[in-house]
DNA sequence: CCGCCTCGAGTTCT
DNA sequence: CTCGAGGCGG
């Protein structure tokens, strides 16, 4: 072949790959399969091969250079790299948008652009005559590190910026590695038995500082490219919104997503609708940036400390983080199940710090691997309870598989595990744990005791003043008055309130003797079914069966805790003590306009206390109950709803009521 | 026997 | 709120 041929053929095959690149990176609609394009590639490199001369810098194949020896070298940034001044909630916006209007003329109209905020790596590109020529981190902002050598492997990046280019451009975007490849990425280094990485951020930011380019060309990055720094000879743009068009229509990969708003109450719900939207991303957003659209409006509110007035990163409150797991404790409930829970190094999520969560059981903690001394990742998804989702990469040296301990933490009994259940048993029914958690049951809930809180019910029981129920009620003021917290009319208070729970309906004292499988519900059943303890405390198993929602199981536990002779003192003391052991007027059930009815209620009302709420439909005859199933008659939401329950009543069918139409439906 | 439903129990933070 | 598990109807 003649030399100018094949220089015409090399020419050729480049400006096709090149072609090819772009059609694949940035606009998503590739024109060739990725055999047909390492055909060519190879074609290419073939030539090059034999005629050096011909090589040119935005070849395909120089894209991979020889690996850097030494550090890399600082390099200031043409024009500054900002920062952007944060804000998180809708407030902050609506404030930053009447500032925005303030400074601008209050009749004057804004637009602004919206674009996601990538987690990843920020980069300035500098490209002269439309060649990429350098390319640095942030770094400070005023210089970064020189980094040219890795950008040049990402295929997303341009080497040759397409169609007519301006003398200078410094190009800015965000290098990030998205989420599909950053799992094959882990899992390749799984494979390899190295370390994973963290998160795709660094796992980004790690292959951008890689001293060999080929280990970076190996890397799944890509590119979003967000705006300029200083250009020349570009005076026909005047807005950001057509500086984005720009950048796309000279080869640059800008993200799709960007919009353009003109007024501040789109933002607040297309801020909404994105945060729907982001789950459903191939790479991870912390938020949204928004800018003013006009170069002319940005120029003249200008900045504040380095940081421009006219724009802002919305970011949401990040919903999971990574914290060191220091220890994992025990703690026995009422019950004398083992609840092991973690302690954590304190840590915020979705804006409030957690320092600690519930491990559930054994074999849940190893299922998940979490062992106490890694770094784990702490979840709060949508509900408020944080979990423990699993070691963040790998574990630390020395960090064992948790083992439920053999013996009770607190009397050393010997720990039980019944063959099929998840839970592990502390069988000693004198066990401090029991009596101590009993009694918080008994305050906190069945009594409900107003002015005694959990904190004093146990320094009560550090002090060995108040040690079970029937000691409670002969508490006096002055043994009270030992107790840190409480002066003369405070400790009065509290031994009124204490000698007024006594008046506590037959079922909730029930509730409150802490019997196997016995809650709420069944307490109420039970007082119905029965009328009187004595009633209940001879009947047989078959008796007990007969009551709704009793079965054998619960029928066996029930009967076997009246047949133990504390138990029948406990009762006979409070009995003598003057508590209820007969069913009364609240046990009866009531007939309304609503009876037959089931309600759900969520969320918080405006003119009653959830409690409140509850209350007055069940004085109609309605049945309140915690969750929707298909048999619910109606799901009455307020404020701030529990997202699961509306998704389920609208799955089944159940109505979703306001609160005006509980107002109505209360008045008949 | 399976699947739906309900209850019990443990729980986090401001 | 969520999980586990008993109750119970199909």
């Amino acid at each position: 072949m003649p030399r100018s041929d094949t220089a015409t053929r090399a020419a050729e095959l480049r400006e096709l790959l090149n072609r090819a690149l772009i059609a694949y990176h940035v606009d998503d609609d590739p024109i060739m399969e990725d055999a047909a394009y390492d055909v060519l590639y190879d074609e290419l490199a073939a030539i090059e091969a034999e005629h050096p001369e011909l090589v040119t810098p935005d070849s395909p194949t120089q894209r991979v250079g020889a690996p850097l020896s030494g550090q890399f070298q600082k390099v200031r940034h043409l024009s500054p790299m900002g920062s952007l001044e944060k804000v998180t909630t809708d407030e902050a916006i609506a404030k930053w948008a009447d500032d925005v209007r303030k400074r601008l003329g209050t009749d004057e109209p804004v637009a602004y652009v919206l674009e996601p905020k990538i987690d990843g790596s920020a980069i300035n590109l500098v490209y002269e005559n439309g060649a990429f020529v350098r390319g640095a981190t942030r770094g400070d902002g005023v210089q970064g590190e020189d980094v040219t050598p890795n950008l040049r492997t990402i295929g997303a990046i341009p080497l040759q910026m397409q169609g007519d280019a301006p003398p200078l451009v410094e190009v800015r975007g965000e290098v990030y590695m998205p989420l599909s490849g950053f799992r094959e990425f882990n899992e390749r280094l799984v494979a390899e038995g190295k370390p994973t990485a963290p998160n795709p951020r660094n796992a980004s930011a790690g292959s951008l500082r890689q001293k060999d380019s080929s280990i970076t060309a190996q890397r799944p990055l890509s590119i979003w490219v967000y705006g300029t720094g200083r250009r020349e000879g570009l005076d026909e743009l005047t807005t950001h919104w057509e500086t984005l068009q720009w950048l796309r229509a000279h080869g640059f990969r800008t993200n799709p997503l960007a919009e353009r708003v003109e007024s501040i109450e789109e933002i607040a719900e297309r801020v909404r609708a994105w945060e729907l939207r982001r789950a459903e991303l191939d790479y991870e957003i912390d938020g949204i940036v928004i800018k003013v659209d006009s170069f002319d409006q940005q120029a003249r509110l200008g900045s504040l400390h380095e940081r421009p007035r006219w724009a802002r990163a919305f970011k949401w409150a990040p919903m999971t983080a990574v914290t060191r797991l220091n220890e994992i404790l025990i703690r026995v409930g009422r019950t004398g199940a083992l609840n092991p829970w973690a302690v954590l190094e304190p840590v915020e999520v979705g804006g409030v710090t957690i320092s600690r969560a519930t491990l559930h059981n054994e074999e849940d903690i190893n299922r998940k691997e979490i062992r106490a001394g890694d770094d784990v990742i702490v979840q709060r998804a949508g509900d408020v309870i944080p979990q423990i989702v699993g070691p963040a990469g790998r574990h630390r040296r020395g960090t064992k598989e948790f083992r439920m301990p053999t013996h009770c933490p607190l009397c050393g009994t010997e720990v039980v595990k019944p063959e099929g259940e998840a839970m592990h048993r502390c069988p000693n029914r004198a066990c401090p744990s029991r009596g101590l958690e009993a009694l918080i049951n008994w305050v906190m809930a069945a009594a409900d005791i107003d002015g005694v809180g959990e904190q004093s019910v146990r320094r009560l029981w550090d002090l060995g003043i108040v040690r079970s129920v029937p000691e409670l009620y002969r508490l006096t003021r002055e043994q009270l008055m030992e107790v840190d917290g409480y002066a003369e009319i405070s400790a009065g208070n509290a031994i009124e309130a204490i000698a007024a729970s006594k008046a506590i309906p037959f079922s909730r004292v029930l509730f409150g003797l802490n019997i196997p499988d016995v809650g709420w519900v069944t307490g109420q059943t039970l007082a119905r079914h029965f009328g009187t303890v004595d009633a209940l405390m001879n009947a047989t198993q078959e008796e007990l069966v007969e009551a709704e929602g009793i079965g054998p199981e619960r029928a066996e536990a029930i009967a076997e805790w009246f047949r133990d002779d504390d138990n029948r003192r406990l009762v006979e003391e409070l009995r003598d003590l003057g508590l209820r052991f007969e069913a009364g007027e609240e046990e009866r059930p009531v007939e309304g306009p609503l009876t037959g009815k089931r309600y759900v209620v969520t969320g918080t009302l405006e003119r009653f206390t959830r409690e409140e709420a509850e209350a007055a439909l069940e004085a109609r005859g309605a049945k309140v109950s915690d969750s929707v199933s298909s048999k619910t008659t109606g799901l009455i939401v307020g404020e701030e709803p529990g997202k699961s329950k509306l998704t389920k009543a609208e799955k089944a069918g159940v109505p979703i009521l306001s609160e005006s139409l509980l107002v109505q439906l209360l008045r008949g």
